[in-house]
DNA sequence: AAATAATTTTAGGTTGCCCTAAAAGCCTTA
DNA sequence: TAAGGCTTTTAGGGCAACCTAAAATTATTT
């Protein structure tokens, strides 16, 4: 039985480990978790102790099964309960991330395959994510950066990656959201920005911080 | 901000003090809470503190009025998330208290209310409960113990009392949920049992402490 | 390779909520 | 009304998760 803490430690360590590789450091995880090395360093002793992450002094840590498992099951939950919100009581995509972090810590499994029944086994989240199954497994969906695009290439926005509400927000604004089909028309090699025409018709300059985080379905 | 527990202590206080009257006691919030004396000595001060009771040392407490009303706020949460798991997941009703207890320290009101409106704000809860609305106010019906029944009168079952889970297994065994209709046939004056018939025809003894527990709307 | 810089760990302390044991207060009843 | 028996509070600790400061280790620079 782990607390809250131990579990959102766990879910840190993994999604740190998705988009970084080699091992997970002690400083990584202190930012992510918004706390301060030295409190990190006490709380991979005790996930070590139970066999949720191989911790070598001073190398890091990476997850074990045991530990990869329940991160995944975190995930599940977490995405589950964004696609409720939106889908069921009508919130925002930008809104439910702090709400789904709560949530997501609530105990039973018989809740969360009921509410996965409920909301239809859906695959992919409010912000286009994929959400594992009961087993742990991932629907992989084929899915290119929008900055990997080349001009004359088309397709659907499919997913968001490392959303924080400010980002979800400016892209309702710019009238970008899951779905939305584009086309990118140049690129523009002197900062790197892309041109795109959107299905509306908008023709947009998207920066290319922002272009790595737009995940693209090609449609040609 | 109060931390889950204190919220439990609010709740287990203000559930006292609706079925018994006078200030509430140390012991009797121990045995609620499932802890010791001296640990409901220091949550009471530390309550006290932040003005949620009124406390006087070996006086016992009473809520203050934004004591109540925080703890009817966590009535609403428990009632309708309570109402949501039958009705949208498809639980028992006696499956569902452990989970609201979980999810009723959800920490949103903008959640709470579209929950509220997702399920068609309703007016009582699987178990027959008034559920408060946003100001806290209740939906008073009128209902009577099944124990204050005559004979040759008829009713509907609308809520069951100090319900623990056994106690609402037991009643759907024996075929009796919300909305069953009865009528007490005679009371036996050697135990205080009541002979009471069913809608469906079935004729059941039912123990007086279970009639207390039982709440009817007269329909005769 | 030595010096300096950065990271990580250890040591020791705080806070919230719980505990046991002992002291203090209240209440009943002889 | 005084004694004994409850109940409640105080005193003193424990554990989880955090902190700061200092020590240990690793990494980088010269």
């Amino acid at each position: 039985m782990l607390s809250s803490t131990e579990e959102n430690y766990l879910k840190a360590i993994y999604n740190i480990s998705e988009r970084e590789s080699g091992s997970v450091t002690t400083n990584n995880i202190a930012q992510v978790m918004q706390t301060k090395a030295a409190s990190v360093t006490d709380m991979i002793k005790k996930l070590a102790d139970k066999e949720l992450v191989d911790y070598a002094k001073y190398r890091g840590v990476s997850l074990t099964e045991k530990g990869r498992g329940l991160a995944t099951q975190l995930i599940r939950k977490h995405r589950l309960w964004e696609t409720f919100l939106v889908d069921k009581l009508g919130f925002d995509w930008d809104e439910v991330h702090e709400l789904a972090e709560e949530l997501e810590h609530i105990r039973s499994d018989e809740l969360i395959n009921r509410l996965d029944q409920f909301l239809g086994q859906p695959k992919f989240d409010p912000h286009g994510d994929p959400i594992p199954n009961a087993s742990g497994r991932f629907t992989i969906r084929q899915q290119t950066q929008l900055s990997d695009l080349k001009p004359g290439e088309k397709g659907e926005v499919v997913a968001v990656h490392h959303h924080d509400d400010a980002l979800l927000r400016h892209l309702a604004e710019i009238g970008i959201e899951l779905k939305t089909n584009l086309e990118v028309l140049e690129l523009h090699a002197y900062d790197q920005s892309i041109q795109v025409r959107l299905g509306t018709g908008k023709v947009l300059q998207i920066n290319p911080g922002l272009a790595q985080k737009l995940f693209i379905r090609r449609s040609n």
